[in-house]
DNA sequence: AGCACGCCGACT
DNA sequence: GTCGGCGTGCTC
């Protein structure tokens, strides 16, 4: 009998031989199988075929049955796939399953191959490309085999023009093209205008849909019958005959890092499959993260730019509002204030950022000094006065809202600070008349809400505009002429290294909302910090002048990209048993030589009790990959060694975009 | 992850 | 005396 290698639907970091039975010869690479797994059985993928194993032979079992007709995964979707989970050091069994649609985790057979769909298509008129668009893709097209570029381009530049481009050039030489982005919320405007441009068969794929729709969809494109697939993430692995070309869309995003289990970046495993299909990648951003910056900076990335906005429209304006020391009106400084007054009798909108949901952050008592904070996290519990609760936006706990102060019975309860309901309750009481739409998790909790308000919103149906960062991705809204960001300090002097990146990309996909041709925008930041020499430089000289300081900055503190993280999370029950863990990690890695690897910690996560576990990371950094790797080898099998593991929850994140 | 085995506390 | 708590070991 002929012997498989299984990867078991396990988190066990080896895969396992068994004896392929002589009715069940055929099956092969690629097609999932059930085996007896211990005591119970278990479903498998087939990941290799052997001549002998190493395993006595009275220990082999035999595979039960083979679930699929056919193979799901091909030799090359099973290399990435291989390749990811040892990179990102996750057991190669709950690597292949997480990748497939999760119906077929069960062992349950693989549907057969659905049948097309016909769509009558009438092409929408193709709009003339500027210079540096046609550039951009003539960049593309020179490409033989793999290359990875960046498409740098600002807000408005036409990016999707380009992409829609490249797409239907691949589509036509009869390939497939993958598109991802960070969000199901960005996947209806971009299907959309492919649809109404590209006459191909489409398939979305995001965790939106049912099992069964997530499947078909999945298999329609594994058999070549999809041509153009748009997905979140996890789309990174539908297998693909004929790929041709792979588009990552805001790439900068950090959702495209799946943040949990299989810690996977899908924007490197892109550029991997690109490499391994030896096909062009496009990864396109107004604001690329400085990891993208610097390998188009090293040359491994070619830098294609989009600098002009189409129609020539100005790029938006801003205006910082030192608020130190200034009387606010619930958050808004007169400054603010004074100027949404002149935009609305102008008959233009308003869009207010406050990242911020819920009343106010914290409820106190004016007598005794007692404030909201959770049972079972290091944090205050927020006031909802909507619906008359104090949630935990951490653990999501929830308590009815106290009448009297719990300590010491009083009444004087009093909300602190502001989240986006204060805002509103205060802007209907101070423009009254005025509609006003307020779009946070809280106001768009039913499906569709989200797209209802924004649709009214961009006919101009709201002169105010409330919302969170929710509001700053996706859709343009040509009728804002002022944008006011509340509170930029939040993003400006956060505990990760990585924070000022991400408000500077925020603060410009924000502005990036505003403004049209004939009118540009201005966008006013308040700040306690006007004086913050990378916030001067982005607003007067633009993102890619901020890149460059903060890359110089990175650079000076040896930090990404001019070196390599991992870092081991560690959460407990009990507390400083996370720590012992990761105390005795830290030893292991100095007991092994680490070499030219630093190691920072452990320390207690920034918010240490969260959701009733005590959180702490230990983190490894080294200028070269390849150390760190190697060092990270070697200490694995001794953390899981280690007695205390089945009480203390533990994981490895190789490149981490977040620390606790 | 499951699942079984094994060794110590409060119950019919 | 035994039901059951979760610490430990194993899965081709």
């Amino acid at each position: 009998m002929a012997i498989v290698q299984v990867a078991v639907a396990a988190p066990l970091a080896e895969v396992f031989d068994y004896l392929l039975p002589s009715q069940e010869a055929d099956c092969a690479l690629g097609q999932r199988v059930l085996v007896p797994f211990g005591r119970s059985r278990r479903v498998g993928m087939i990941v290799a075929r052997k001549e002998r194993s190493s395993i006595a032979p009275e220990r082999l079992k035999a595979i039960e049955c083979c679930l699929d007709r056919e193979p799901l995964l091909g030799a090359e979707d099973l290399a990435l796939i291989r390749w990811a989970a040892d990179y990102y050091r996750c057991p190669p069994g709950e690597a292949i399953f997480s990748a497939l649609p999760a119906r077929l985790r069960r062992p349950v057979p693989s549907a057969p191959a659905p049948s097309d769909d016909a769509v009558p298509f009438e092409p929408a008129p193709s709009p003339t490309l500027n210079a540096e668009q046609q550039a951009a893709i003539a960049a593309v097209h020179e490409a033989q085999g793999f290359q990875c570029f960046l498409l740098d381009g600002v807000t408005g530049s036409g990016k999707t023009e380009v992409y829609i481009r490249l797409i239907s050039a691949a589509l036509e030489r009869g390939r497939q093209v993958l598109v991802l982005v960070p969000e199901i919320g960005l996947t209806p405007q971009l299907a959309e205008r492919f649809a109404q441009r590209l006459d191909t068969e489409r398939v979305v794929l995001h965790s939106g849909l049912t099992e069964r729709e997530r499947e078909r969809g999945w298999q329609r494109a594994a058999r070549g019958q999809a041509r153009l697939i748009l997905g979140t993430r996890s789309a990174i692995f539908t297998p693909l005959p004929d790929l041709g070309l792979v588009i990552v869309d805001e790439e900068h995003d950090v959702s495209l890092k799946q943040q949990d289990g299989f810690r996977y970046s899908a924007r490197d495993l892109a550029v991997r499959r690109a490499q391994i299909r030896d096909c062009p990648v496009l990864l396109g951003s107004a604001t690329p993260s400085l990891e993208t910056l610097r390998n188009a900076e090293r040359g491994r990335y070619r830098h294609l730019h989009l600098r002009r906005r189409a129609g020539g429209a100005e790029p938006p304006r801003f205006l910082v509002v030192d608020v130190r020391s200034q009387h606010l009106i619930t958050g808004l400084s007169h400054a603010l204030l004074t100027r949404m007054t002149t935009v609305i009798e102008a008959g233009n909108q308003v869009l207010l950022f406050l990242n911020r949901r819920g009343f106010a952050p914290v409820l106190t008592c004016h007598d005794c000094g007692w404030i909201s904070v959770c049972l079972h996290c290091d944090a205050r519990m927020t006031l909802h006065r909507d619906r008359g609760l104090l949630i935990c936006h951490h653990c999501g706990d929830q308590r009815t809202l106290p009448v009297h102060c719990p300590e010491c019975e009083s009444p004087d309860l009093r909300p602190l600070g502001q989240g986006t309901e204060r805002v509103e309750d205060s802007l209907r009481q101070r423009f009254p008349g005025i509609p006003l739409a307020r779009i946070d998790r809280d106001s768009t909790r039913r499906k569709g809400d989200l797209e209802r308000l924004l649709a009214a919103a961009r006919e101009g149906a709201y002169p105010l505009l409330l919302g969170t960062q929710m509001l700053a991705k996706g859709h343009h809204l040509p009728g804002v002429t002022l944008v006011g960001i509340l509170d930029l300090d939040h993003g400006l002097y956060g505990s990760d290294f990585r924070a000022t990146e991400r408000m500077a990309q925020l603060l410009i996909q924000v502005a990036g909302r505003a403004g049209r041709a004939e009118q540009p925008g201005t966008v006013m930041l308040q700040t306690r910090h006007p004086d913050h020499p990378l916030l001067i430089r982005l607003l007067r000289q633009g993102y890619g002048a901020f890149a460059d300081a903060a890359l110089a900055e990175r650079a000076e503190a040896a930090l990404p990209p001019f070196s390599f993280q991992a870092l081991v999370r560690a959460d407990s029950r009990v507390a400083q048993r996370a720590l012992d863990f990761l105390r005795e990690a830290r030893a292991r890695v100095l007991a092994l030589d680490a070499g030219p690897v630093q190691v920072w910690g452990p320390a207690p996560a920034s918010m240490e009790r969260r959701a009733g576990r005590f959180r702490a990371q230990l983190l490894l950094q080294c200028a070269q990959r390849a150390p760190l790797h190697a060092l990270i080898d070697r200490l694995l099998p001794s953390l899981r060694a280690l007695s205390n593991t089945r009480t203390v929850r533990w994981s490895l994140d190789i490149d981490p975009q977040e620390s606790l």
